[in-house]
DNA sequence: CTGAAAGCGCTTACAG
DNA sequence: CTGAAAGCGCTTACAG
């Protein structure tokens, strides 16, 4: 039904084999019969079958972008996601990219990442927000395919990750600057990404440096970064009485936007009487009155290295795990 | 290095047409046989090879989305692809989603759909933000692969769209309800989707409904839905002296969210002096102060329909053209 | 109930 | 410089 290779090969007047080395730019190929194959291929509207391709190869030209996820929950995936998007389409689209959205249950993502890998259905991998198996991790590095993760560690693996430490030092030490004595933190539970420990210890670490206890019942707990936490947090914070002065919210921008919005309503002011600094820097944070002063973590590049060393080492052009460490920034607004 | 179909039937003592029956459910084969051939299935790991699957039966199991946006940049396309994630994954993820940014490069986008077609690399398409060229709408066609278009309107595809003129219409009744006399309308210029002009007309005939004329200096146009433009469309309404009471931004609630911010800057009362609807509902609407009464599509299941049309259409389930319209509903909150 | 054979559309040594 | 042949890993009639 539609054309083939030797489709081509009979309008042009050559064997199937020419077509395929004019395709492949083979150099020992005429210009005359290159020119001849190109015609008919134009002609007949000729398109290589991938899967036919593929196979021969040995190869998918597939990149997966695995997350457990359900939809695109947060920023730090969609900004992740700009950048794989748009490595790509500076590179031509290449590569063609998957996305899997697993779920949160376990064994169906390690089933996935074995057909994957067996089936040879993605070259490489990219992951977000989890650590496989090591015995899948083990498999992968046996047969060859690339594993990049984002924000997160794990052993055989390319790792892309923003320093999360750093973060939680720079926006404690800023409000300390400020004149801040009493900073609370908001910070979420432990995960897979170790993202809310490394914020919290820098948060400590800037404390200690500068004078100040870290005291324990400064630190709030938030599950799902929502901003309706953030609303909670501020009730629970002034409940208990804690008399702050500023509250980092580690756990991102939209806790914080809910600690902004139920502190204005509860007439408290922001800078003045407390000051708010939040985490991410989301589209959003710069809408909110007063402006959001937050860390801006560069998701999206971190999202184009990751793509970039999926198709490097796909490539073969690097062989060691590499680790990419992103400096995060302060963005400084009204909020602090 | 990868084990094959033909490992198995060794490991089994078969041939390796048993094994592909085995897989495929054949119940000719008998229950001792299936058992034996799973069990050697599982002890060497083998998954099918995806590309000589495909290759085989002349389809990918792929449904592209295609979309010209550089990397998400809407609510719109984000939403829209958590429904066609969810339906999928609800659907134990049997078809594999693959993503294709274009940009706006038009011969780019129909150099890719026709390499999705010919190359067997896709098996139908989801198009958001653009209709393709009707010459390509032909070639699919003939060769029966389906297109579902969101939120456009063309010949030989399916259609997925939300209501446009119902939702511009509802917006502006519920203004003039509340006793608004001269409402602004915020506009996008016209683009590939209708959707302006669709809820222009809604607009301008709850207006001719209710007694009111449309002024054609109430008509405020904005080219990328951004926030700032809302910021300096109230701006240009109080410099143009045009009196509003009420502000309709057609153009969505980041826009509308625009309007507010400025507004309040400018000591301007919401809803008291101006109300303001918008359109959309994204995710932060609800988190301005005031929150935001606007129009909301249901493009989650929007993004879920698209993807069923698309599934049903290459099952054969479907063989006219369907077009399915989602009315949108009024969300009241406190800015209207 | 199971297997041998043909074939999907390519690519890649190899021969001439 | 070009082509015939083998083969990638499957599935699907067809034969027995």
């Amino acid at each position: 039904m539609r054309p083939t290779i030797k489709d081509v090969a009979k309008k042009a007047g050559v064997s199937h084999t020419t077509v395929s080395m004019v395709i492949h730019n083979d150099k020992r190929i005429t210009e005359e019969t290159r020119q001849k194959v190109l015609r008919a291929i134009k002609e007949i509207n000729y398109y290589p079958n991938y899967s036919a391709r593929s196979l021969i190869q040995g190869k998918s030209n597939t990149i997966a972008f695995v997350t457990p996820f359900f939809y695109f929950s947060s920023f730090f995936e969609i900004y992740t996601m700009h950048g794989l998007e748009k490595y790509n389409l500076d590179n031509k689209n290449k590569y063609v990219i998957q996305q899997f959205t697993t779920g949160p249950d376990e064994k169906r993502r390690n089933d996935l990442l074995l057909e994957l890998l067996y089936g040879r259905r993605a070259d490489a991998i990219i992951g977000l927000g989890f650590v496989p198996d090591i015995k899948i991790l083990e498999e992968y590095r046996n047969k060859n395919v690339p594993i990049v993760l984002i924000d997160a560690k794990a052993k055989y693996v390319h790792i892309v990750r923003a320093d999360n430490y750093y973060g939680g030092y720079i926006a404690t030490e800023y409000l300390i600057k400020k004149g801040k004595k009493n900073i609370a933190i908001i910070s979420a539970q432990l995960s897979a990404s170790l993202a809310p420990e490394q914020r919290l210890k820098g948060y400590s670490d800037a404390l200690k440096a500068n004078g100040l206890d870290f005291k324990k019942e400064n630190l709030i707990f938030v599950e799902h970064f929502l901003f309706e936490e953030g609303r909670q947090a501020i009730r629970e914070i002034l409940e208990k009485k804690l008399n702050v002065d500023a509250i980092f919210s580690a756990a991102g921008d939209w806790v914080a936007m809910g600690v902004i919005t139920e502190a204005r309503k509860l007439g408290i002011k922001i800078p003045q009487d407390i000051s708010i600094v939040g985490y991410d820097d989301i589209i959003v944070s710069e809408t909110i009155i007063p402006p959001l002063t937050t860390v801006r973590q560069p998701t999206f590049d971190m999202g184009k290295k990751a793509f970039e060393i999926a198709v490097n080492a796909m490539e073969g052009k690097i062989i060691k795990e590499t680790e990419e460490i992103f400096k995060p920034e302060l963005v400084i607004r009204e909020s602090a």
